[in-house]
DNA sequence: AACTATTTATAAGA
DNA sequence: TTCTTATAAATAGTT
């Protein structure tokens, strides 16, 4: 779309490579947010460029709000030590209205019929949880993706800076976990109808534990 | 674009959002595909539908790799005892040639002055080498979602799923790492010029190491 | 960073 | 559902 037909493959000129990689990117994002909006998805994109910069885009709750509180503490925590270096981040992530996940399955369920409700609300609500479990983990590659960022010098700094990653995602997980646990509650669903190996074990205990 | 301006928002009618979604994702993935030629750089995009099917586009060879073979695996040892699943992954995935991650670090260093060359080298081989690890872990949780839609019944199964998985994937990046560094190692590059601290190790081991 | 001629995507209709 | 077509939207080259 333009004033002249382009052939898709790469494009030498460095210069033109570049303006073109920031209006296509920002076309990328812009139909992803559409269509996000329009069908009630989930999206998460990723570029990653040749400079080494991580652009992305997500609709996802859990999964920027992660991402901001990692950003912060880099702020303070790291980038002192190892010198600043701007985050690229873009601006596009579109957080929904609090609460969505819930909100989420009241929606999915007025189109079920009366008599399925109980049943198809649990199954929902352990989906949503599963869904949540996914986006925390997807957040923990773009934190990792973040931190590759850094000029880390030693691998011993490295691994060091990995671990206090993992320390922190373990902790902001578990606090994730707890509120869709609070949350659910919360919505005085009955939760006699689950199976039994589900009744015999905490579900935020069992959940924090597969992600070890 | 289309016969009417369209706005924004949830589309409400079930059967219309669903074609919607259905056109619309087909466009974002074409276009994630012309930006990653066009301007040569690594996108991965991941779409969570309501039904919770996952849509995938990539254009990163290690990340198709890894999930082409967790999906022949997955067919030959889970579907048969959990019952059949289909995998909704799309077909979008436009793999570059192989050993791309060198050309690509030649073609980068073409630009270079001479004398950056042997320096910008190993700065390049490092990155790539960390983009893989990202990639790696990208997959990691892209293969974590498949699992998930899998139809597990109790939480001792999933468990022992993960554990399985995990197992599987720890193979496959051990895999990909020395594929990595045995390309590394026939391209012939002075690594002498390396820190101290990146001398005493076996980057290999090392890189595991951070991934456990 | 703005402009605009064109190409491309797609909403509604068949 | 898949195909068609009128129209909206994205964007390549230009300023």
């Amino acid at each position: 779309m333009g004033r002249k037909k382009l052939e898709i493959k790469r494009i030498e000129d460095k210069s033109n490579r570049q303006v073109t990689f920031s209006k296509r990117r920002s076309g990328l994002f812009k139909k992803a947010k559409q269509l996000s909006i329009l069908c009630d998805v989930q999206i998460a994109a990723l570029i990653f460029s040749k400079t080494h910069k991580l652009y992305e885009f997500s609709n996802s709750n859990s999964l920027t709000t992660i991402l901001r509180r990692y950003n912060a503490a880099s702020d303070i925590d790291q980038r002192k030590a190892t010198g600043i270096h701007e985050h690229e981040i873009s601006k596009y992530s579109s957080t929904q209205a609090e609460g969505d996940l819930l909100q989420g399955v009241e929606r999915d369920l007025a189109e079920l019929n009366p008599d399925e409700l109980t049943v198809a609300n649990l199954m929902e609500l352990e989906t949503q949880l599963e869904t949540a479990l996914v986006q925390t983990r997807a957040a923990m590659v773009f934190v990792n993706t973040q931190l590759m960022k850094e000029p880390i010098t030693t691998l011993q700094e490295k691994e060091k800076s990995l671990r206090e990653e993992r320390r922190l995602l373990m902790q902001q997980i578990a606090e994730m976990v707890q509120e869709n646990i609070a949350a659910k509650e919360k919505d005085d669903i009955d939760f006699s109808n689950l199976a039994d190996n589900e009744t015999d074990h905490a579900p935020g205990k069992e959940t924090l534990m597969l992600l070890c």
